[in-house]
RNA sequence: GGCGCUAUCGUCUAGGGGUUAGGACGUAAGAUUCUCAUUCUUAAAACAGGGGUUCGAUUCCCCUUAGCGCUACCA
């Protein structure tokens, strides 16, 4: 049976989108474009109480930020909307109800309270309170009423939820995509609440429906839903779907870099590196979580850096465009381990994909950043300074901070540098670079090398005497490129005004 | 506790019944340059443990251990 390869990503809408819920979308949607297929945004906004206001646009955001084009879903609309779960309230009550004439859910009356307290009895004498096969009789049901028990309750104010009646002792032997055959005892497995007593689905139970409704083919979610996936097939049973049921494939989970556990919220401003892909301000309580984005990384970096974490082409290649990456990726090559997250690695993908970029679009970059400090500068000129230095950089605003110098005369010389370079001797070697640089009028890298090579030659004084020193005079510091290329960079008039503030203001002698 | 998943250098990983177990990040050393970087070269660094199966297991099976996940009217 040949079907169209329809995948969705389905966050729900309880704060920002981390970096593992951007690498769920972001394998998804290479699914989708490998196979030719539908990527469909799909908001779970089933949970009232952990709603939280502007998710919802972040995600969006976000995915747009990262170049990962939604074809169907919020945002975008199609033929199988509406797209957001609590717009489909209605849908879900009906299949709700289905399952419960069909045999497959029933009502529970129990309370929250009456549940905690049993599962707190159970822990206390060591065992284990499964709502299920083994309790259900005992409890508040409608298994244990009659019809007309069960319409009174339902008639009057009681609040109840819709369960799924788990089958007993059943042997599954489910398929993952990622991981071959899983096994489980439905014995072990709860009466999950499908619908809930605010009149609102469980996850469970809509994305099951919606999914059917969407015509997805294939499910790849985080490997925290396998436990689940026996309940989602037997729904896809008791719905009599089975023949069209997408097939699944359960990602490893990215962990945190040091420490135990999973990659969390905490984490990232705690540890120096961003879990979001962009900035976000928590709403209720104001706090605010660093971006990728704000930090400096190209979406293309970002991008690459979670495609590489489980997943691997299976050669020795690292980058990848967006779309060399829809080409090769495949859920053969998704290893079943959790990847450790390694911000080192990170800034490395940033690092060459900084280098491969034209040196004019790098230069737009920092133009970007000297407009804001209100400096105006030769674009020709911005964009040798960019080839010249962007090799040393992860990231743009490192490059222009060390670049300062070119735009900017420095203010002061490093103490350490100057005292290590400016000797006794130095003031009179500079006086005469001095002299010589004021006669020269063509400073192009060729004729300034030229002329003060022949010069330190001639007179056998050693490159590091007379360039130490004059780096500290012009660059401010023991840093920076070819003193050639900065003086052609920043000319005559600046080189000769540098060298003046250098002579007066550092010693003269020790 | 119960259930499930996982296990190759510090990290991400390739590989796979016989290999010098490969690459990348990071780390260290050396070389080079007028400085700082870059770059280049080199080095250290791994098959969790125990049983099987086999002529031969790091690879296949089992157990142990460890890590992770789930165990809500959250997703």
């Amino acid at each position: 049976m040949e079907r169209k390869v329809r995948v969705r990503f389905a966050p729900s809408p309880t704060g920002a989108l981390h970096l593992g819920g951007v690498r769920t979308a972001l394998f998804n949607y290479l699914f989708a474009r490998h196979y030719g297929g539908d990527f469909l945004l799909r908001i779970e906004d089933t949970d009232q109480t952990r709603y939280v206001p502007g998710a919802e646009e972040y995600i969006i955001e976000s995915l747009k930020w990262c170049g990962l084009q939604v074809d169907e879903g919020v945002g975008v609309g199609g033929e199988y909307g509406p797209y957001r779960q609590s717009e489909r309230k209605e849908i879900y009550k009906q299949y709700a109800l289905q399952l419960v004439e069909s045999g497959h859910a029933y009502y529970s009356f129990d309370t929250a309270e009456e549940l905690d307290a049993l599962r707190k009895a159970c822990e206390e004498r060591g065992e284990t309170f499964i709502y299920n096969a083994a309790s259900r009789g005992q409890l508040n049901n409608s298994l244990n009423m009659t019809p007309a028990a069960v319409k009174e309750a339902l008639d009057s104010d009681t609040h109840y939820v819709i369960r799924f009646k788990m089958p007993e002792n059943q042997d599954l032997h489910l398929h993952d995509i990622i991981r071959g055959e899983v096994h489980f005892n439905s014995s072990l497995l709860d009466d999950k609440v499908l619908y809930k007593s605010d009149g609102m689905p469980t996850y469970h139970l809509a994305n099951i429906v919606d999914d059917h409704l969407m015509k997805i083919s294939h499910v790849i979610r985080g490997e925290e839903w396998l436990p689940s996936l026996p309940l989602h097939v037997l729904l896809y049973k008791a719905f009599g779907w089975e023949d069209t049921m997408p097939a699944f494939a359960h990602l490893p989970l990215i962990l945190k870099p040091v420490g135990n556990g999973k990659l969390s919220k905490r984490d990232g401003n705690k540890m120096g590196f961003p879990v979001f892909p962009m900035e976000f301000t928590d709403p209720v309580s104001g706090e605010k979580w660093h971006g990728y984005k704000e930090d400096g990384y190209f979406p293309e970096a970002f991008i690459n850096m979670l495609a590489l974490l489980g997943w691997n082409p299976g050669t020795e290649q690292e980058i990848f465009s967006l779309q060399e990456l829809a080409e090769l990726f495949t859920l053969e090559h998704v290893n079943k381990s959790g990847a450790r997250f390694n911000p080192d690695k990170a800034k490395w993908f940033n690092h060459k994909y900084l280098i491969a970029k034209p040196d004019s679009e790098i230069a737009s970059l920092v133009d970007d950043l000297l407009k804001k400090d209100g400096i105006d500068f030769d674009r020709t000129k911005l964009e040798k300074i960019c080839g010249l230095m962007k090799e040393r950089y992860n990231f743009i605003a490192d490059l222009y901070a060390d670049c300062r110098f070119f735009f900017v005369a420095p203010e002061e010389f490093n103490e350490k540098d100057a005292k290590k370079y400016w000797k006794e001797e130095t003031p009179a070697l500079m006086q005469e670079l001095y002299d010589i640089l004021k006669e020269i009028d063509d400073y192009s890298f060729a004729n300034t090398e030229k002329i003060i090579s022949a010069w330190i030659t001639e007179k056998e004084l050693g490159f590091g005497k007379v360039m130490n020193p004059f780096r500290v005079a012009i660059v401010g510091a023991a840093k920076g490129p070819h003193m050639f290329d900065v003086i052609e960079i920043i000319g005559k008039e600046e080189t000769l005004r540098r060298m003046e503030k250098a002579l007066s203001t550092l010693p003269s002698s020790h």
